[in-house]
RNA sequence: GUGAUUGUAGCUCAGUCGGUUAGAGCGCCGGAUUGUGGUUCCGGAGGUCGCGGGUUCGAGCCCCGUCUUUCACCCCA
């Protein structure tokens, strides 16, 4: 018998972690909701064709491909298994795992598009998989948080992901983040500036790790892939910009860039995104511009938005952008949509790190009926239905066995009231109420507990 | 995929130069206490030293392989 484990990079989620993963959940959903988003739910596989060819080579690699069921090798020759592993894959797996949710999203709308009310706005609360090897802030298996809208070009949407992203993060008690914001028409515009019109996709990768490694390195990774020093001359003012007023980066990269009609136009988006919030009337933005914000996915084409909490070494918690044309590998041309992504289990890193789980998150069982005997036990049974049709969370412990063991578990599942029924109580009918906190109990009827439980967690919220 | 790193009781960790029967704290179970928890005291159970091979008279310790953990790179939530 062998001991058993977790696949690599999978953990467990126990009732502890649960509460509060639960609390993210229903913190995020409930902000989905109120901008107005709809729920959708897409399975764990996808055809590997639906998968493959979105996210680039490194993201092709980093799928979960699933292995055909029955003989999976019956029709392979020699010649395939010489060809290597990217020619025979497609062979012998036809399906894979879900790598985000806005692929599988795109095939959605695509699938539907003659019942869809456009413009559609969806969110998806599901679990997503990358075979990349685990570690700090990263897993195998993980949760992501997306709402989308597709059918509009309106740059409202944009400015409602970044009203939402605040929304979402200060609810969770997380109050120190930075939102960033970049457009991706912005660094082709740079990429037009500098002299390498269409790199801009290289010149984002390098320049992406700016906070990471540094100038000095990033100029050596963009020589190394065959910048000019005349460009990397030309690059110099990208590294004025850090940490200064939106309005001051606005106007500097204006001047910067005017000479390209890309890059103009993407700042009259994060100009005009940036009016809307404001007029929206949004409270302490933490909103940044930075022109150095690159992020991988091929596919975003203007806005780009990325959410660091500040105080934690983790990287991004969420991040997200408008795609012009995701659903055009697909067959469906010219639908525009912007979208954003949180990261549970990045956020509950986050707020493990900085201790920001509410104590009452989740509470479980409030009551628990101990009975000292099988006469208290029959008492017992009409209690907790009482309790239960009064939404209190209660149980009725199963075994009859010693005061202490009993006391011992509610102590051990923090469970605050334990009422106390044996003989006296059986003939009297005052139960024995006893606060497991104070330690103090008093004698009530049945009818009456209920009422007092929830009178006094309530007064304890408050507090 | 590349380079490091970790693994001993349920948990956190000791374990000397390769040498007798592998230890501690916490937790767990039982008792002190047959109607009252968190404290205290007493007792007890619990080990394939990740797994497989090798060196040796002898391996938790050395060597090889493998899995796992953590971290960095690539990339990303």
């Amino acid at each position: 018998m062998q001991k058993p484990t977790l696949p690599k990079g999978t953990r467990d989620f126990g009732p502890e972690q649960m509460r509060n993963r639960l609390f993210i959940f229903d913190t995020i959903r409930q902000t989905f909701k109120r901008f107005g988003f709809q729920p959708l739910e897409t399975p764990s596989l996808e055809n590997l064709s639906t998968l493959t060819g979105k996210y680039g080579d490194e993201g092709d690699q980093l799928l979960f491909k699933i292995l055909n069921s029955g003989d999976f090798a019956a029709d392979l020759t020699e010649t395939d298994l010489q060809a290597g592993p990217k020619k025979m894959t497609p062979k012998i797996a036809e399906k894979g795992l879900r790598y985000d949710l806005t692929v599988p999203f795109a095939r959605y709308v695509v699938m539907n598009r003659n019942t869809l009310t456009m413009p559609f706005r969806r969110y998806q609360m599901q679990p997503v998989w990358r075979a990349d090897r685990p570690q700090k802030g990263r897993y195998r298996e993980f949760y992501q948080c997306d709402a989308d809208v597709v059918g509009t070009d309106s740059l409202l949407c944009e400015a409602e992901i970044i009203l939402m992203i605040h929304e979402v993060f200060r609810n969770l008690g997380i109050t120190n983040f930075t939102v960033k914001i970049n457009n991706r028409k912005i660094l082709a515009g740079i990429a037009e500036v500098i002299g390498v019109p269409g790199e801009e996709a290289t010149l984002s990768v390098a320049i992406d790790k700016l906070d990471k490694i540094g100038k000095e390195k990033v100029l050596d990774e963009l020589r190394a892939r065959g910048f000019s020093e005349t460009a990397l001359y030309n690059l110099a003012p990208l590294f004025d910009f850090l940490n200064q007023e939106a309005d001051l980066v606005l106007d500097q990269l204006q001047t910067w860039l005017s000479a390209s009609d890309v890059a103009r136009r993407g700042l009259v988006e994060l100009t005009e995104t940036l009016q809307l919030v404001q007029q929206y009337g949004l409270a302490d933005s933490r909103v940044e511009i930075d022109p150095t914000l690159a992020r991988g996915l091929s596919y975003y084409t203007g806005a780009i938005f990325e959410v660091k909490a500040n105080d934690v070494s983790i990287g991004s918690v969420s991040g997200g952008g408008r795609y012009d044309n995701l659903t055009g590998a697909f067959g469906m041309p010219g639908l525009s949509g912007v979208g954003i992504s949180f990261g549970v289990d990045r956020i509950y890193d986050v707020m493990a790190e900085l201790n920001l789980f509410p104590a009452g998150a989740g509470q479980g069982t409030l009551v628990l009926i101990a009975p000292f005997d099988a006469e208290a036990r029959r008492v017992s049974l009409p209690l907790l239905n009482q309790l239960r049709a009064a939404q209190v969370a209660s149980e009725l412990y199963p075994d009859l066995v010693k005061v202490k063991k009993m006391l011992d578990y509610a102590n051990d599942k923090n469970i605050p009231y334990v009422v106390l029924i044996g003989s006296d109580e059986v003939q009297t009918g005052q139960l024995t109420l006893k606060n497991m906190n104070t330690g103090t109990q008093q004698k009530l009827l049945a009818e009456e507990i209920a009422a007092l439980v929830k009178k006094e967690t309530m007064a304890q919220a408050i507090d």
